[in-house]
Parts: C-alpha cells; sequence; structure tokens
DNA sequence: ATGGGCATGTAACGAGTTACATGATTTT
DNA sequence: AAAATCATGTAACTCGTTACATGCCCAT
C-alpha cells in the first residue's frame, strides 16, 4: 500500500503528501521559524546549490504560492511605507507536520547525478585530446573555487546551524575527492597519448 | 529576437546546433560506429546512470525520432521475418560532426546534483535520530550495491572502450569518497547526541 | 499455454527554464 | 542622476516522467 495520510474528512486543509523535492526545500527552509521572502529563499537555495541544484526564481515563487494554497504556510503582505509587493512567507502547523512526515516517513532517495564533464570524457574517442585536457583542467579550477566559496560558508555555519554545518563538511569532503579524481584522470590521460601512440 | 540561427534556405539538414544533453548522449552512443535499436540504446543508458541520470524509455525514443528529423541519424526498418517494427538507427556523417562539434567547441558545463540524502540531512533538526541514523545506513548499503555493479561494468570494458573504463574507475573512486564521508557523518551524529545531550 | 524478455509507441501531465516586464529602494 | 540591488510576477516553452497499450519471440 501506498498509505495515502489523509486524515481530514472535514473542511481542513488536509495538504496532501506528495510534492516534488523543490517545495519540500522551501518548506524545510522555512521550518527553521523564520519569516522569509521569496527573494529571501532563492539566495538560501543558492548556498544548497553545493549538493542541490538551484531551482529559477520563478520556481520558487509557484512553490510558495502552492505551498499557501495548501495551507503549508501563510502570507503577509506588508504594505511598508505604501510598497504592497513584499511578500512575508511564515510556517503553519500543517507545514511542519507535512515537512516532518517528509523528513522522517519517505523512503530514500538515491542522489541524481548528470555530471556533463564525466559524460564529455566518456567519449572521448571522439575529443581532440588537447581539448579534453583543457577540459578537464577548467573543471579542475571550478572545483577549487566551488571549495573555496563552500569553505567560506561552513566557517558562517557551525554553531547556530549544525546539520547545515554538516552538510557542508561531507560537501567540503566531496570536492577533496573530486580533486583527486580529476588531477588522476588528467595523468592517466598522459599516460595513454604517451604509451600506446594512440 | 531570439536570435533564431537558422541559415538554411534550401534543402540542407541545417542541423541546429542546440540539443539537449540527452540527445548528444544518444548520438554519442551511436558515435562507435554500431547500428543500435531503441531498446540497445536504452540499456546502455543504463550503464551510464552512475554518473549521468537514465532517461526514460519514452524520452529515448522520442531523441531518436528527432535525430532522424534533424538528418544526424538515419533509421532501417528491419521487417526481418514479418515483423516491421523493430528500428535501427546509425549516425550520418552530419551527426558525426554535430557530435564532435558539441564534444570539442562546447563550453564547461559544472555537474549538477541533486543529493536527497544531504537535502534531508540538512534539515536534520527535524528529523528523529534514528530515523536520519537509519536512512544513512540505508544509503551506505546502497553505494556499496553500486559499487560492486560498477566493478562488474568496468572489468567488462577495459580493452575496447578506454575511455568509459576511465570514467568507470573515477566513479569507483567517487563511490568510495562517498562511502567514507556517510561512514564520518554516521560516526559524528552519534557523537552529537552522545555529547551535548541535544 | 504462460510468462518473461524484446521492441516500440502515445497521451496526459508536471516540473522547470528562459525571457520578459515592472517598479521600488539603496548606493555611488 | 545613474546604477545596482531588492522584489515579484507572467507567458511560452521544453524536458522528461508516468501510465498505458500493443504485439512478437522464446523458453519452460
Amino acid at each position: 500500500m501506498s498509505a495515502a495520510p489523509e486524515p481530514a474528512g472535514d473542511g481542513t486543509p488536509t495538504g496532501r503528501c506528495d510534492l516534488p523535492a523543490t517545495a519540500y526545500a522551501v518548506l524545510g527552509l522555512l521550518s527553521f521559524g523564520r519569516e522569509l521572502t521569496g527573494y529571501d529563499l532563492r539566495k538560501w537555495a543558492e548556498h544548497m546549490r553545493f549538493f542541490y541544484w538551484s531551482p529559477a526564481q520563478s520556481q520558487i515563487y509557484a512553490e510558495l504560492r502552492r505551498l499557501k494554497s495548501r495551507g503549508l504556510v501563510t502570507e503577509r503582505g506588508e504594505p511598508q511605507r505604501g510598497r504592497p509587493d513584499k511578500r512575508y512567507y511564515r510556517i503553519t502547523a500543517a507545514g511542519q507536520w507535512a515537512f516532518r512526515h517528509w523528513e522522517n516517513q519517505s523512503e530514500l532517495e538515491p542522489p541524481v547525478i548528470k555530471h556533463s564533464p564525466m559524460l564529455r570524457l566518456f567519449f572521448g574517442h571522439q575529443a581532440d585530446p588537447d581539448r579534453l585536457h583543457e577540459l578537464l583542467a577548467e573543471y579542475l579550477d571550478w572545483l577549487e573555487q566551488q571549495r573555496a566559496e563552500l569553505h567560506q560558508i561552513r566557517a558562517d555555519l557551525l554553531p547556530e546551524f549544525p546539520y547545515p554545518h554538516l552538510v557542508a563538511v561531507w560537501g567540503h569532503a566531496f570536492y577533496d575527492a573530486e580533486l583527486a579524481s580529476v588531477q588522476a584522470v588528467l595523468d592517466e590521460l598522459d599516460r595513454m597519448s604517451a604509451d600506446p601512440p594512440d
């Protein structure tokens, strides 16, 4: 059974449980208890792109509207100084419940990776060796830059947010390992083009 | 203007260069020179899910139809023994050109990761500690299983396909590193629940 | 004869992106 | 006064999935 957890028979929000991961990411960010705007959430999501892709701006606003329509968040339109545009969102009790349900009851979803550099290497037989080398060297630079950024974020996170900090440590290890792997591939590529004359 | 780069006025294939990565993955598989069916491609794609997500079956057939419409592959409908269904695809010269162009001329695209276990850990403050532990332990099992499968694939690949073999080695290192990281997180989680009484 | 693997296809939908549009506020 | 940043939104579109439907071939 898929065990549809539909408790309501009355007019309560009910909040169906099958939302995309993006919705839960937004809800989870709100589950720290703070009132946030779509703009704030976008910046947070930016910090999460190290381990989870950062959705488009329009997507975040769309998710907020959906969460609101399901009663999982409330919206407060702050008309400060004749400015009715800024919207603050806060998680509701139903939202907390829904999020904890996702966090604790849902099954393991393995990570999904779209590793373009690996894809390009996979088809290396069609590549110009110099270009392939250059591409991987660029990827090396990119990795180093990401690692530096993550290092900064990690330092900011420690006391207040232990779990995000743990993820940052994990991510850091991930970049270290990837850096070593790319270096090894680069070396092996050199060996291949030297030893058997292609 | 959206700058539609459509140079042709005659009947030439034209083959615009902006296809999704999935299309290039299919084209790349055909670039080894063999004539393959959609079914064959699906099985190959399955082997690539370690570093690039495996598209749905219907998507592969859709991409083949598109590649054909652009003249990048040819279709041969084999009506063997009164069976007109099986369709073989072969890459064309235009297809080879398009693929090499993508392989050599396109810019670096950094990997995109949707790491659900990390996302769950990120929001660990909402999790039941036992469940979180269990989830990561499950992930550990999954990783070990993947690594074993990849090990098998890697062994099959060596002499004939050096670049795919390189990718398999890289993937293997990836799983090793991830395994160590998860183990470290698990240990740290234990330390956290012991030291400060939550 | 039944079940499993081979082989393709369609329809409906959802997720997500790009590009565009708007306007206020703050900084230079 | 101009530029950057804050802040939201819409429309059109593509990508990709799920679920379904069909039918052949082969082994038990």
